[in-house]
RNA sequence: GGUAGGUUACCCAAGUGGCCAACGGGGGCAGACUGUAAAUCUGCUGGCUUACGCCUUCGAUGGUUCGAAUCCAUCACCUACCA
């Protein structure tokens, strides 16, 4: 099975300039390829995983990965896919986000081999210097408005007349070709990958390359992650599953995969997972006979979470999910409990408060962020949703005193089945 | 520029003087059932309050009225038709 041929099995081609050439090409020796990332935020999250893991696919069948840092495609915004036009994000801001996720591009890949080593480049480096006019002349020239407004990226937003495109992000396009160029110029780079909706971006690169160089290059798109109902993958209630460990821990992040739809944990760990053919379809094979043991969706955590985060992150997670979800917290012992402060979010609150009347219950759900509100919190409670150290509290009255304290120091609230708090006094 | 219609909570959308914190749907949260899944059923879904109740909210600002999401005026934005 070659290499395209294994990324089909795992479902993760949705279109190729041209399948069947490129896999001559890649037949025929190592090529060079790139994906990019804009800095949005400061960090990345679960939805950019694809994209780096391709790269460690192409790395490790002998191809030479570039992940770019979108130093300057990401000062424009690029609109494909985004239905209104974005807030420009202010220097200093870009600047810390594009050290943040070069941070994060620089893990996953292999630096270090001798052979291959991925590479890292920022589209910043080559694009800043270049003057308005030279990139009109030089670049601008070879694209034609008609084609430009018929890609599918511009035409959603001129048809939408409420919130059109400016001229800014009209010229996006223009700038990821330009990084292709220079790339295939500099680097050799033949191949860019990416998701469904850079397609437009990346047949803009392979045309002014081909017009420009007279030379062929590739494009490559995966389809984008979605859930089972079809939104959008990697958001959760709370918010985005980052891929910094500071803004989504890794036992959040393990859970979140833990918790992923029976219908999409196979498809999961053939896109997102690095495990070998024999052993997904061992584990889908388990995971049709009996689902309930969910060996599928552990195998998949497992594999994602030590890939982002490394071993030792992956054991603690794995470790505090037993604890939480295993059973009965009676039995815990304090060194076992103190391996999930830490890993749940934990918040503090001052040992005085809960001395003699205590704290009211309503405020600490509050306080450790798993109500929004105490009217919120109330409802909660009288709802049935809300445990304290894993024994369901029916009165909102309730206060929470120093006789609710584990090991005289911590209090564990639960609010429904799988959020947990870890409230420590000190 | 003219004429008509619109702007309601996270989203869609009903409401055209008091019974409106505002029908319904979606989404979200919680409960039951399960397996930390899906489907289904049930409850909740502006804030404060033990409660009576109080406060903020129906594009913005003023006004009429005992009382306004609802009527009037001005402004802003959107849609359709005409120019």
């Amino acid at each position: 099975m070659n290499l395209l041929e294994e990324l089909q099995w795992r479902g993760l081609v949705q279109d190729c300039t041209d399948a069947a050439e490129l896999t001559k090409r890649l037949a025929a020796g190592p090529v060079t390829l790139y994906c990019g990332f804009d800095p949005t935020a400061d960090s990345l999250h679960v939805g950019h995983l694809m994209g780096q893991v391709m790269l460690r696919r192409f790395q490790l069948a002998g191809h030479h990965p570039l992940p770019l840092a979108g130093g300057a495609t990401g000062s424009i915004g690029d609109p494909s896919g985004k239905s209104s036009e974005r807030q420009l994000l202010t220097r200093d801001v870009l600047e810390h986000n594009v050290a943040c996720i070069k941070q994060q591009l620089s893990r996953i890949l292999d630096f270090e081999t001798k052979t291959n080593p991925a590479r890292l480049v920022d589209n910043a480096t080559w694009t800043a210097q270049i003057s308005f006019l030279d990139f009109l002349r030089d670049i601008g020239k070879h694209f034609s408005v008609n084609v430009m407004i018929a890609k599918e990226s511009v035409r959603a937003r001129m048809e939408d007349r409420e919130v059109g495109i400016s001229y800014t992000e009209f010229s996006y396009m223009l700038l990821q070709a330009h990084d292709f160029y220079h790339l295939r110029e500099k680097f050799n780079c033949e191949l860019q990958i990416g998701g469904s909706d850079q397609w437009g971006n990346i047949t803009a690169g392979t045309d002014l390359i081909r017009k420009k160089l007279g030379a062929p290059s590739f494009g490559l798109t995966f389809p984008l992650l979605t859930k089972a109902d079809g939104t959008k993958f990697g958001k959760t209630e709370s918010g985005a599953v980052w891929l910094d460990p500071k803004k989504t821990s890794p036992y959040r992040f393990y859970q979140f995969f833990i918790q992923a739809d029976d219908a999409m944990v196979v498809k999961y760990l053939k896109m997102l997972t690095l495990l070998p053919r024999e052993e997904i379809e061992a584990l889908e094979a388990k995971h049709t006979a009996n689902p309930g043991a969910r060996e599928a969706h552990r195998a998949l955590a497992k594999a994602v979470t030590t890939m982002v985060h490394g071993e030792h992150a992956t054991q603690e997670a794995m470790r505090a999910s037993e604890i939480l979800f295993g059973g009965e917290l009676a039995g815990v012992k304090e060194s076992t409990f103190n391996e999930i402060v830490g890993e749940v979010p934990t918040k503090e609150i001052e040992k005085a408060k809960l001395a003699g009347a205590g704290f009211p219950l309503v405020e600490l759900l509050v306080h450790s962020g798993l109500c929004p509100s105490k009217g919120q919190a109330r409802k909660d409670i009288e709802g049935g949703g809300v445990n304290i150290n894993n024994v369901r509290e029916a009165s909102a009255a309730r206060a929470v005193t120093t006789n609710d304290l584990l090991f005289g120091k911590h209090v564990l609230l639960r609010k429904g089945k799988k959020n947990y708090v870890v409230v420590t006094a000190k």
